[in-house]
DNA sequence: GCAACTGGATGAAACGTTTTAGCCGCTATA
DNA sequence: TATAGCGGCTAAAACGTTTCATCCAGTTGC
């Protein structure tokens, strides 16, 4: 009972070791009579079929995998369910490795996807530089599909979505609103999204001539106390300065400013009116339900999956894509001024 | 260089097969020099392990599995780093998969996990019922431990934590700082953490001849708008009956309720005090800080992993465990009198 | 100088599949 | 009637490891 082989089904069912591999395989090219007497004999032993034998002998296994850079952030976990969809349909398996932001045991991660001859890998990798042992992968013939990350490569697909983009609708929106004195809430620059998002508020500010300013309240992380801090900071300014709206660079320090405001009697958005990005679950479940920006992240893991899957079946014949995808500003109330006098 | 296989790697450096397989799995067997000469070869080639072939040989995989209701749910995230420091320290690899709460599923990840001859699966598995392809994994030797279910049962280890300890500690603290009308916002009662909360905050109350009441304000979801909800249906009783506190089934609920009350004017903590259940991150940065009962989440996964290795390791000699978590309190300031006043 | 060890290497078997070539008996075709 | 074709099956090879029994050449002990 505790692991019958192929080879014990056929004895069992009096028939030859190949006629039950073809039964698994292909089911029509063995006599019903057969069939049925070999399905009989795997369902007595309660055989299950050797996972590793079968990749042995296929070379490659069936096993996609995604390395995120932190599996409790829910950009990833969006992602990942996204690719899972599109992975199980295929029969394949999505396992999901986590590297913590460490390159340490992203590598380690690598190492062992790629002894187990994995089908292909989606991953995040940490930091921007140049990253050695992707390049082995790829040149291990393992397809390689990033994330979020390098795009523009040639050596590999990637999937991302327009930062700068999404840093001019929420800028369109504000400046629609009819807000002149905005604030950019967000850092450190020096990560590529807080310095992406802020680039497109400036640029859609300059197409626009309408001589609105915009100032930016730098923060040092990504957090709703650091948000807090920031509003403390707008609302020292002298009144003439302050400014009527603000966009945060994600939603965490837009929560912030929405608290810190809110508890020092400031009206959202009569007073000041708030745009956040990343449309994170407690976005619409604040207090004052908070206008976003939205990014697909399904969607992201789901083209990136269909991306590795091509290539896998392609080989040589793929050619590597960049996919960009146009994030979505999702407006509520807090910046909503036809209903800024609701509730 | 695609894939260069231990025999190629045995030429290439001019020893036999099996030496080459010594020097990556027994080294100072082999004399330095050959070892050298072998290194140098699979430097050379790009030699990389097939394990695939390894674990036909071993008959069983270095991967330990585990299975979560939902991967996007901060309480399995958690659980997961845990589980992965212990597993990662034993050289082997933790694999998530994700059953989304759905049972064929969570079924189809079984078969594929048993096809692969994992060692162990951790798992919670999706509803309270038997669990027919658990029992298979079993009887097949392969180690199983439940997280957060079914402790007791006789055929595998458990780990879980406390519910009714944290509706006590919960319902201790607030008796503690003077409240006697109560309410618990929470439901639907079919589950059985929010069941065993009120059972705690229950007894709590039994226990000491306080005089103070316990109403249920039954919710049919656990989110930030049931928790409005609940709220509303609150402050709508005459004053007299009106709770002077409320324990929420968990922090969403809670955060719903600390946003309706603080929306209608209600002060918190010094009209209604509020403590939560979970510990969520964003408990902490609420506009007012809240108290909740915070699980041991990665302590859960790292007990977990080492149960289920000690049985894989031990084998039939393994005596079965069920080890259970106390919860912990965290007072913040909405529901702290000697604080109430602050800010 | 011979037997007994010993460290270091070898060769072959085994793990459980999938696949390919080939075999057998039958029917349809010429 | 011979032949080709075909459906259904078998036998054997191959995938890349690990391990175990064996072997060989030195060295040690007597």
């Amino acid at each position: 009972m505790a692991g019958a082989s192929i080879k014990e089904v056929a004895r069992h069912a009096g028939v030859s070791l190949g006629t039950v591999s073809n039964v698994l395989n292909r089911p029509d090219m063995v006599s019903p009579t057969t069939r049925q007497r070999v399905l009989d004999a795997i369902a007595e032993l309660g055989y299950v079929r050797n996972d590793s034998a079968r990749q042995l002998r296929a070379g490659q296994s069936r096993t996609i995998a995604i390395v995120v850079l932190d599996v409790a952030n829910p950009f990833f976990t969006d992602m990942v369910r996204g690719a899972e969809q599109v992975v199980e349909e295929t029969g394949a398996m999505l396992i999901v490795c986590n590297s913590g932001e460490d390159s340490a045991r992203e590598r380690r991660h690598l190492e062992l996807l790629e002894e187990q001859r994995v089908r292909g890998v989606l991953i995040t990798p940490v930091g921007d530089g140049p990253q050695p042992h992707l390049e082995k992968l790829i040149d291990r013939g393992i397809p390689v599909v990033l994330v979020d990350r390098g795009t523009g490569r040639a050596s590999r697909c990637s999937v991302a979505v327009d930062d700068v983009q999404g840093g001019r609708l929420a800028m369109d929106h504000l400046l629609d609103q009819g807000h002149r004195r905005i604030a950019y809430v967000g850092g450190p620059l020096s990560i590529a999204q807080v310095a992406e998002r802020h680039a497109g508020a400036a640029a859609a500010l300059e197409d626009r001539d309408t001589g609105a300013e915009l100032r930016v309240a730098a923060t040092t992380s990504l957090t709703v106390t650091a948000g807090r801090r920031a509003a403390e900071e707008l609302l020292a300014l002298p009144a003439r300065q302050r400014p009527t709206a603000v966009f945060c660079a994600n939603d965490l320090l837009a929560l912030g400013v929405l608290q810190e405001l809110t508890a020092r009697g400031v009206r959202v958005p009569a007073d000041i009116a708030i745009v956040g990005y990343d449309d994170i679950e407690f976005a619409a479940a604040a207090a004052v339900p908070l206008s976003s920006v939205r990014q697909p992240r399904e969607q992201l893991g789901r083209t990136a999956a269909e991306l590795l899957l091509e290539e896998a079946e392609h080989g040589t014949a793929h050619r590597h894509r960049h996919v960009v995808f146009q994030p979505e500003l999702v407006v509520r109330r807090s910046s909503d001024q036809a209903r800024r006098s609701r509730r």
